[in-house]
DNA sequence: ACCTGAAATATTTTT
DNA sequence: TATTTCAGGT
């Protein structure tokens, strides 16, 4: 590693105390001790963390090899990555940067054999665990309706991350009797086969770092300053982790807001936060508050509405900045009315010359981006929707994947039965039955047991050489792709499993758009290759699976079209907008009607009205219907309690001007999504329309020109951005 | 294997 | 209401 940092002069480090403010610059130039830092929202807690690092190498002497770095999300780590190696001219690999679940993964790959792995371990995501569970309740003739999977699913999970092992829990009654059943049937099939799910990447890291003394140590010393952000997400296992490694005169930097507490429905513990002043004693406190993002108005607002809750550690933000705009409060009559509403303020703020995308609504859950949806379709403005299905989460990409992770590893049970007969190949559910049934019997993972039947002939001579023609094709591919690179082997699996062929064939637009998605992950892996850091070991496909597992594959290519932002309050948290709508501020809905039964949940709900309201820069629009369709009734709800709690000089309300017409029988005048329009103009389509090109991808017609052969479309393509396409030339196909 | 109709079910999400 | 999932028939 090179010594870059030995460079550093006096006026670097003065530089790195420029403008800061006062608190920053004692946050970032604080005496080596272990630092608590309360940071509000917009105070500059990254810009903290990232000076803090710089500061460390140049004034106190620190490698970055000693330094680590941990964040939640992976976006955070990349961003952080980012502005270190723009601050210090670090490559990135000098330091470990990245996630709790990156940084177990990269360690568990290290020591394998001391965590009881095996080389090629695997990494289950949620759904490959949901299955897994699933298929192991019926295997044991479990009634899934009385103990839904997804329940199980949770159970295992949530002990998990308390840090316990099916063994280490005494059931008190039946429910749990059973739930550790499960659990423990979980547990010893992962163990099996290799397979590692997401809390058990921390668990077994916990695990390998307990017991074995000399792996400890040899971390404890080389992890001598760590940095941990959105400290306030933490959960037990991972605040065990921070202890235990975290150790012997090595020292911690935490920085959370415990008023942005937004994730303890999944196991975080705000309470870590008072639970480290006491663990890692002494512990310095500072305090973030001046908040660079939002107006005073907004700023005003968003305090008093958080000191409703009485279980804060308290901090006040303030700003220096005007008091900007009042917020506005839009009383829609439905929710449909409210989504019009949405969709033509952001119109209003396109033509007065802003970008779509410094624009963002907010709701609480995703069911209500629907509605929202078709409003911005019909109006025929760009939107993109964040959440949802992912890239590596697709379907038609897993099963790619499956075919990649049985090459590696045969016993792959997960991945065995989820592309046997995928696509079709005659292997029906009988045989796979008898194939699981064998394997169950003799202990064999399902492509053991498939060989048996192989060998000894125990199914009709059909399904044997049904079965015996899969056996082959996997190992003729793992022979065709031994010596490819990454992404040749994979273009090499799809064509050879004729998993593209199969949905090639396919008409309509899901096939065109699995035919596109399989394509595009070949390129994935060729920049996943490029970007591969060269000190971490591991063949080329290990790592391009283990890395679909713990990243999302966020679309990157509409990132540059100049969209409008719609997303969950909690997806929001850590990302900033000039505009922000937060909609459906209806009692039931949000606060939601799931959180109103205990105090807890009233005040995580709160918590999240505050990270929400803490996103707008400029101006904030907050908004409710009074009449909502919700699972097919017409519900009446009051204003949000939220909304009672803005003070009244930071409001401005407006109601519907009296010439909207308002549909008074929903279902008559509801507009159906533009796409179900049969009435097309002359040149077929019209704005708001999806449409499919063979080279662009998906897009949707922004404007329509001219008839005839001259007809042009204007369409704002998902990955191509916006394009002006001749009609008659460029073949569209609208998508149903 | 594919189609069809009934039944279930509907917070928040990252890794 | 709308979507997804599943069982059963063809």
């Amino acid at each position: 590693m090179k010594p870059c940092y030995n460079r550093r002069t006096m006026e670097d480090i003065s530089h790195i105390l420029n403008d800061l403010n006062d608190a920053q610059r004692q946050a970032v130039s604080a005496p080596l001790s272990n630092l608590l830092v309360l940071a509000g929202a917009g105070s500059g807690k990254t810009r903290v963390l990232v000076h803090r690092i710089a500061w460390l190498i140049a004034a106190e002497g620190l490698s970055p090899f000693n330094i680590l770095a941990v964040t939640f999300t992976n976006k955070a780590a990349r961003e952080m990555n980012e502005r270190i190696e723009s601050m210090l001219g670090l490559s990135s690999n000098a330091m470990w940067v990245g996630t709790f679940h990156g940084l177990a993964h990269r360690l568990l790959r290290a020591h394998y054999q001391e965590a009881g792995l095996s080389q090629n371990f695997q990494i289950l995501d949620s759904d490959d665990q949901y299955r897994m569970i699933r298929r192991l309740m019926r295997e044991h003739d479990i009634d899934e309706n009385q103990w839904p999977p997804k329940q199980v699913q949770w159970f295992i999970n949530q002990k998990k991350d308390d840090g316990l092992r099916a063994g280490d829990i005494k059931a008190f009654d039946y429910f749990e009797k059973n739930m550790l059943k499960m659990y423990a049937l979980y547990e010893e099939a992962c163990f099996q086969q290799h397979l590692v799910d997401f809390a058990e990447l921390l668990l077994r890291t916990f695990e390998l770092m307990r017991d074995n003394l000399s792996v400890l140590d040899h971390y404890q010393k080389r992890f001598r300053y760590w940095l941990v952000d959105e400290f306030q997400d933490t959960n037990r296992l991972q605040y065990a982790w921070l202890k235990l490694l975290c150790h012997s005169g090595n020292k911690i930097m935490v920085v959370g807001d415990d008023d942005q507490s937004i994730y303890s429905w999944r196991g975080a513990q705000v309470e870590n936060i008072r639970r480290f002043e006491e663990d890692f004693k002494p512990v310095t406190h500072i305090r973030l508050e001046q908040n660079y993002r939002s107006t005073g108005t907004i700023l005003n607002a968003a305090n008093t509405l958080i000191e409703n809750n009485n279980d804060r550690m308290g901090k006040t933000l303030w700003t220096e900045s005007s008091e900007g705009e009042p917020i506005s409060i839009y009383a829609a009559f439905n929710d449909l009315d409210e989504a019009r509403f949405i969709v033509d303020k952001i119109k209003q703020w396109q033509h007065s010359g802003r970008l779509l995308r410094e624009a963002a609504v907010l709701y609480r859950s995703n069911a209500q981006s629907r509605i929202l949806e078709e409003a911005f379709l019909q109006a025929g403005v760009p939107y993109r929707i964040h959440g949802g299905l992912r890239f590596y989460e697709r379907a038609e990409i897993k099963d790619a994947l499956a075919y990649l992770r049985l090459l590696e590893n045969t016993n792959n049970d997960s991945a065995f039965e989820r592309i046997i007969n995928v696509p079709v190949r005659g292997i029906g559910n009988r045989s796979v039955a008898t194939i699981r049934e064998i394997a169950r019997e003799s202990g064999l993972s399902l492509w053991q047991a498939a060989l048996k039947i192989m060998d000894e002939s125990l199914l009709p001579s059909r399904a044997v050489s049904a079965i015996s023609a899969f056996i082959e094709l996997i190992q003729e591919l793992q022979v065709q792709i031994a010596d490819l690179k990454l992404p040749d082997k994979i273009k090499q699996v799809l064509h050879l499993s004729t998993l593209l062929d199969h949905y090639r064939k396919e008409r309509g637009e899901k096939a065109r758009a699995k035919v596109e998605n399989l394509e595009e992950l070949s390129s994935a892996a060729a920049q996943f290759i490029e970007e591969l850091r060269e000190d971490v070991d591991g063949d080329p496909l290990t790592q391009f699976l283990a890395h679909t597992a713990l990243e999302a594959g966020e679309g990157q290519a509409d990132k540059f079209t100049d969209c409008a932002q719609l997303m969950t309050m909690h997806s929001a948290k850590g990302l900033e907008f000039p505009l922000v709508f937060i909609a459906g501020l209806e009692e039931g809905l949000f606060p939601h009607q799931m959180s109103l039964e205990d105090q807890k949940g009233c005040l995580e709900e709160r918590r999240l009205c505050y990270v929400g309201m803490t996103r707008a820069m400029e101006k904030l629009i907050l908004s409710y219907a009074e009449v909502r369709a919700l699972y097919g009734r017409e519900t009446y709800q009051a204003p949000s309690r939220f909304l009672h709690e803005i003070p009244r000089e930071c409001v401005e309300e407006i109601r519907p001007r009296a010439k909207v017409t308002i549909p008074q029988s929903r279902g008559f005048h509801k507009p159906k999504p533009v796409s179900k329009f049969k009435d097309y103009d002359a040149a077929g389509f019209r704005p708001g329309q999806l449409v499919a090109h063979a080279k662009f991808g998906q897009g949707i017609v922004l404007a329509v020109e001219g008839e005839g052969d001259g007809a042009r479309v204007q369409v704002n393509f998902k990955k191509a951005g916006s394009k002006w396409l001749l009609q008659s030339f460029a073949k569209l196909e609208t998508i149903a």
